[in-house]
DNA sequence: CAATCATTTTAGTTTAAACTAAACTAATTT
DNA sequence: AAATTAGTTTAGTTTAAACTAAAATGATTG
């Protein structure tokens, strides 16, 4: 996608993530932990998007991957997210808008992972 | 749709409509003509989600009907507007960004306007 | 009242974003 | 070397946004 400072801020989730990696680089799997109700891989291809606009820079250490927020990308949008996060009245949109910006395909019964009870390969 | 303030401005469309009745109201024809790339009616479409997020009034007056910005219901966002329109890198963006953010359907071969040479009803 | 003007509304289409599931990679541990 | 951990990538699905074309509306004009 390549989303532009605005197009980044306009995506709840994408807003959630920028939170988190802001003052503080985090690891793709703090930043999954955070957001439960996406897979991995949905929060993999954000952090990847923000990446390639070069609103997000990767750093990787052994198995872990850190991220965090390119603060001097954001330009003028970036005291409008500060001053967002301070806001008590922006916090209650942030849980609507989350839920209503659901698209993709609903998260369909997930297959029970392979307990293959120890049977010699 | 109802765009929060945040999600109006992330699409290019709606930031051009939204400088041309930011300082003074505009009737629905004269924001079409200023972009005649797309339909009236996907004007009046974008027109009419802008009014009903509250980012937007409208007047009637005849047979025509006059819009501007309620630029009070952006707060901090009409400051990052206003910066915007006066930059002349954010305008070359714009250009670009229509261009490349086109959705729906193609523009097919327009019909000729039934110019129906009197043949009496 | 038919025609025209200014605009909205409806119904349908196209597209990209946002997602899931699962396969994959690469580093580390046992 | 198998298993585990941390994460990415791929292929496919779902959805809403953004559009078009055309019909509908309502005010005005001949």
């Amino acid at each position: 996608m390549m989303p532009s400072a605005l197009e980044a801020i306009a995506s709840p989730r994408r807003r959630e993530i920028l939170r988190l990696i802001w003052n503080e680089e985090q690891p793709a799997g703090a930043i999954h932990r955070a957001m439960p109700d996406v897979t991995f891989g949905a929060v993999s291809l954000q952090l990847r998007s923000l990446v390639e606009a070069g609103l997000v820079e990767a750093r990787a250490e052994q198995r872990n991957r850190f991220y965090r927020a390119r603060r001097e990308a954001f330009g003028p949008v970036a005291e409008i997210l500060e001053h967002m996060w301070d806001d008590k009245l922006w916090k209650l949109k942030l849980a609507a808008e989350l839920a209503e910006s659901r698209r993709g395909p609903k998260p369909r019964q997930r297959r029970n992972k392979k307990t293959r009870k120890k049977k010699g390969r």
